[in-house]
RNA sequence: GGGUGAUUAGCUCAGUGGUAGAGCGCUUCGUUCACAUCGAAGAUGUCAGAGGUUCAAAUCCUCUAUCACCCA
């Protein structure tokens, strides 16, 4: 059966997908040996919401490769495969799907319903990313397939595992050993999604802001001097004011304020420190004083020097307000309106006065519960808010106003009158820089991100982060490229506490029961199920305690507030006035879903569980990952795995660089520059895409993908292809059958062919070792194509004509052929398993091949290798030779020869076919005197000689020697200084100086070849 | 502001101290029975710049310039 003369990927991708999967060749252990080592790598999860983009692709290519190479040296290798249930962005999806569908919203359908619904989603459209990880030919044990919900309350069947348990085991063990807190903070807020999100979770975008200057008026219409001096003391400005100066990017967060603050060094300030100022806005009778006070963080060059402190809203601020026991008054609600509840705001602000004078001092609570936003605010969007404080503070006058000229207000400055100009306004503006501005938006969300002061789970990371750096430290753990480790260094060594709960449905709801507590705040029960927190409540409580369970903490506190009537504190419950029922309810909030992904190597193998897999594949071999994942993601698993199982999750972190657009952009959907991995796989073929990803996957470097690439290796595919279609039309394969062992070979092209392949094998182990995919891969390349379809396969022709060498030949060529199979699935799975079955009877699939372990140091005939390469320089120089005077590409012409060596003689003899053949010679003549006309050729032990009488140009030939005379000359030039230099024979080492020697030598044999060649050429002319 | 990296052929990039490379593109030639998704031949470099270390530097060190990314 003829073998058609490409490739068809579209076909043949989808069988043979399915005959791996049918035959269990992915299976965790499927290949392996008695007693083999383990190889196990975890796949990173991809968001159940994904579709594969180029990240996905190049991430997973590398760890097919890896994995089939393993598998195929009979490891007992494990590819875990599974995905992340992505709290947000799921939620996102669903959500999204059911304002389409046009019913019922999540929060009109309640809790049960919506994850009944995410479930419902979760089945229909989970698989996507499955699929398309197997077009790209992934070799995962998909059996095995792990998801970080499975398991779940709620969960449908054939959603149960083993996950959810994991993960709420965890939780218990960590806050059982005080790992885990729960404390109101500030943390980064998300008013799209209305929860808390991770500092990493948050994206710093500059976009164009204002800065705007404001007058606090003291209090008492007191004075001072203001004084500015240079820096050797001499007053640059003075006058008296009645105010001092504050600039901020959020005028709305003025409604806030506790305190303004100046560096304790500012001398400009000193005499109003401890001061009272007023907040200049707000109904004008309920104006709030704030005192001012110093601090480290104010920049005295920054600004007017003297910056606001605004707890509950700014981070730095916050620092501030705990070192100061400034109060943080929160002005916003959960989606970052201004809030709109509690007193009004002339009894809001009363209260806060007094605490400004010291007069009353306030709970955390009782703070929280001020709502300090003035009453024609209340409701309004921030920004609109803004607007507003902006337009009042101005209005009133109490804005910063400088000339119109001011180059801080950036705008173009008017012409001076002088200048032809209008004549200037006295009329002075308000002082707003536009300028940009960092501002924090959700990665998902892209809203701009509220810091909000909440009450939320914190993991206490500095507890826990110890061995996670000395594992990478010690080299326990090992992070590729170097560059990394620093990067996992810097981050884990300034960690700061890890946000865990997010205000979200789905997800793994926090296993903690609230009942009244003893204080002010509910007292908190963690426990694995429900009737263990029973248990211990009743421990607490005494066995006679009854306790109903409520929805949430508004139904707890309606119930508690129905036994005490008249209290105002309905949480402060004890002993003496216990309630006959106590309500119970369970924390609402789940757990970020990196929590669950930080136990994903001990829980994808079952863990809590002492199962087999466990310890079989863990800790793992490899993680293969993204950059941009180092803190999300790895630095958790390790801080986690030791802090639970007190062992390393893997041995190996490879971190890959971004995969970009031609151009070096990032790919965006917004951009429209992105490439679909799928639609690549279709029109190229899933093995061009893999080939091409790796072998761009240099280390550490970024990849810039463009078609024309994947179309290249698609080509290479097909060259593969066609080189086994010529061994199969020549019977190559007929009655062949696999052998470990390279067949014995007399001519001289197959003894090298042979060694050749061995040498190519180790630098391909040794790069893969290394994890130098671009390495292996290019190696490979410029072997099958560069090597055996360039040069062996035409060497193989003459063979394969003659009796006397074509057994030998095929056998020959067959084992190479298999060689490049093997070889080359790892990267290029289809083609190279199509060929496999297409060429001859195998045993097994070559998915389960026997990687080679040939030798060099065996295999390689070093005559063989002097021989050919010999052989190949003659071809090489007859056809540059004849390219350049034009002889016509099918004429065959005679060759003479004059100082023809032993060696060479013999490898004329050995190889006459193969060289007639292929530089198209009809016959070779010894003489000494080549004839006018001659182009000279030379080549190591010998001058060739074609004579073209009347083609050849002499002046043409002359320069074409001339030129590589010349180049020649210099490297002479070169090497003889170095070798003519003492210090380089003294100092470098032997084989380097050796070697340099007969370079020299072979290069100054072949310079007096032309020249003499040249003498000759300038006599005729 | 702090950190990390990059700068090599027209383009995209390899290259851990020992004769500057690959792929693509480009030019010329080619319908030889594996392959035109091909073959043969060819052109193209102040290895960003300036100093230094070394017998020897694209490679190591210092500085400068430009760009990119990460963290504030």
């Amino acid at each position: 059966m003829a073998m058609d003369k490409t490739f068809d990927a579209a076909e043949a991708e989808a069988r043979l997908y399915a005959s791996w999967l049918e035959a269990g060749a992915f299976a965790a252990g499927a290949n392996a040996r008695e007693g083999a080592e383990a190889f196990s790598i975890m796949i990173p999860p991809p968001n159940v919401t994904g579709s594969l983009h180029m990240g996905h692709a190049f991430n997973n290519t590398l760890q097919d490769i890896l994995v089939r190479w393993h598998r195929m040296r009979g490891h007992d290798t494990l590819w875990q495969p599974g995905q992340d249930h992505a709290g947000i962005a799921t939620q996102m999806v669903v959500e999204r799907e059911l304002a389409k569908e046009g019913g019922q919203s999540r929060r009109e359908m309640g809790r049960e319903a919506f994850l009944k619904k995410v479930w419902e989603w979760k089945a229909q459209s989970g698989g996507t990313i499955i699929n398309q990880l197997e077009r790209l030919g992934a070799s995962c044990d998909w059996s095995r397939n792990a998801f970080t919900m499975s398991g779940a309350p709620g969960a449908p069947a054939g959603e149960d595992g083993n996950f959810h348990d994991a993960v709420i085991r965890v939780f218990v063990e960590m806050y059982e050993k005080g790992l885990i807190y729960r404390g109101k903070r500030l943390v980064n807020w998300d008013p799209h999604f209305e929860t808390a999100i991770s500092d990493l979770e948050v994206e710093n975008v500059e976009t164009p802001g204002g800065m705007w200057h404001f007058k606090y008026p003291l209090a008492d219409g007191r004075t001072y001097t203001y004084v500015e001096k240079d820096e050797d003391g001499n007053v640059l400005f003075e006058e008296e004011r009645d105010y001092i100066s504050i600039a901020t990017t959020r005028p709305e967060t003025m409604l806030g304020d506790g305190a303004v603050a100046v560096h304790p060094s500012d001398e400009r300030y000193a005499p109003i420190v401890g001061a009272l100022c007023e907040i200049p806005v707000g109904p004008k009778e309920h104006r709030r004083l704030i005192p001012i006070i110093t601090d480290e963080y104010p920049d005295p060059d920054f600004g007017s020097g003297a910056v606001k402190i605004t707890g509950a809203h700014d981070f730095n601020d916050y620092a501030v307000a705990q070192r100061c026991d400034i109060p943080c008054y929160r002005l916003m609600d959960t989606a970052a309106q201004m809030r709109a509840d509690g007193a009004p705001y002339a009894e809001a602000a009363d209260i806060a006065l007094e605490v400004a004078k010291g007069e009353r001092t306030l709970t955390q609570t009782e703070t929280d519960a001020i709502n300090l936003v003035p009453d024609d605010l209340r409701g309004l969007d921030r920004f609109e808010a803004r607007k507003r404080v902006v337009e009042q503070i101005t209005d009133e006058g109490l804005a910063v106003m400088v000339p119109p000229t001011d180059p801080r207000l950036g705008g173009k400055a008017p012409a001076a009158p002088e200048e032809g100009g209008e004549p200037r306004d006295e009329q002075l503006v308000p002082l707003v820089e536009h300028k940009p501005i960092m501002q924090p938006f959700g990665d998902r969300s892209k809203v701009v991100i509220e810091p909000m002061l909440t009450d939320q789970w914190f993991v206490d990371t500095s507890k826990i982060v110890g061995p996670a750096l000395d594992a990478v430290r010690d080299g326990t753990v090992e992070i590729l490229p170097e560059r990394d480790k620093k990067v996992y260094f810097h981050w884990l060594e300034n960690i700061e506490p890890w946000c865990i709960s997010r205000q979200l449905w789905w997800g793994h709801q926090i296993p903690v029961w609230h009942t009244p507590g003893f204080g002010e705040e509910w007292r908190s029960f963690c426990a694995a199920t429900e009737a263990e927190a029973l248990e211990q409540m009743h421990a607490t409580f005494g066995d006679d305690a009854e306790f109903i369970l409520v929805e949430d903490e508004a139904a707890a506190t309606d119930m508690l507030a129905e036994y005490f009537q008249n209290a105002t504190d309905t949480t402060g419950v004890d002993q003496r006035r216990r309630p006959q029922a106590i309500p119970v309810f369970r924390d609402p909030d789940v757990l970020d879903t990196w929590f669950s992904s930080g136990l994903w190597p001990i829980g994808t193998l079952g863990w809590p569980e002492d199962t087999e897999e466990l310890r079989r594949y863990f800790p793992t071999s490899v993680l293969i990952t993204g950059f941009d994942i180092i803190f999300f993601w790895v630095a958790r698993m390790m801080m986690m795995q030791y802090a639970i199982v007190g062992e390393r999750p893997f041995d190996t972190v490879y971190v890959h660089a971004l995969v970009r657009d031609e151009k070096g952009k990032k790919m965006s959907k917004s951009l429209g520059n992105v490439l679909d991995p799928i639609e690549l796989i279709d029109e190229f073929g899933a093995d061009a895409v893999r080939f091409t990803l790796s072998s761009m996957a240099a280390m550490g470097r970024d990849l810039k993908l463009s078609k024309d690439r994947v179309a290249g290796y698609r080509n290479f595919g097909t060259k593969l292809w066609n080189a086994c279609r010529f061994a199969e039309m020549n019977g190559v394969f007929e009655g062949h059958s696999f052998r470990a062992e390279p067949p014995s070979a007399k001519a001289t092209a197959n003894a090298w062919i042979i060694g050749e392949t061995a040498k190519v094998r180790e630098e391909v182990d040794a790069a893969m070792s290394a994890f130098r995919f671009n390495d292996a891969a290019n190696g490979l390349y410029a072997f099958v194509w560069g090597i055996v379809c360039d040069w062996y396969v035409e060497f193989a022709k003459p063979l394969l004509n003659d009796e006397a060498t074509a057994a030998e030949t095929r056998a020959t060529m067959a084992w190479v052929l298999d060689r490049c199979l093997l070889m080359l699935h790892p990267f290029m799975p289809f083609v190279t398993e199509e060929l496999w079955g297409t060429l001859g009877d195998r045993p097994k699939m070559l998915v389960h091949g026997d990687w080679p372990q040939d030798r060099a140091e065996a295999c390689v005939t070093p005559e063989a290798e002097r021989e050919m390469s010999w052989v190949i320089a003659l071809i090489d120089g007859v056809r540059s030779a004849r390219a350049q005077m034009r002889v016509p590409n099918g004429m065959h012409v005679p060759l003479l020869v004059a100082d023809l060596d032993k060696a060479g003689r013999n490898a004329w003899a050995a190889n006459e076919a193969l060289i007639a053949r292929l530089a198209r010679v009809e016959s070779l003549t010894e003489t000494q005197d080549f004839p006018k006309g001659t182009v000279t050729i030379p080549v190591g032990g010998a001058t060739f000689g074609m004579p073209l009488d009347g083609i050849v140009d002499v002046a043409a030939e002359m320069a074409r020697l001339e030129k590589s005379l010349s180049k020649l000359q210099k490297e002479v030039a070169g090497l003889e200084k170095r070798v003519s230099n003492p210090k380089f024979v003294e100092s470098a080492p032997d084989d380097v100086v050796e070697e340099t020697r007969e370079s020299l030598a072979a290069r100054r044999e072949e310079e007096r070849t032309l020249e003499i060649a040249l003498a000759r050429l300038r006599e005729i002319g």
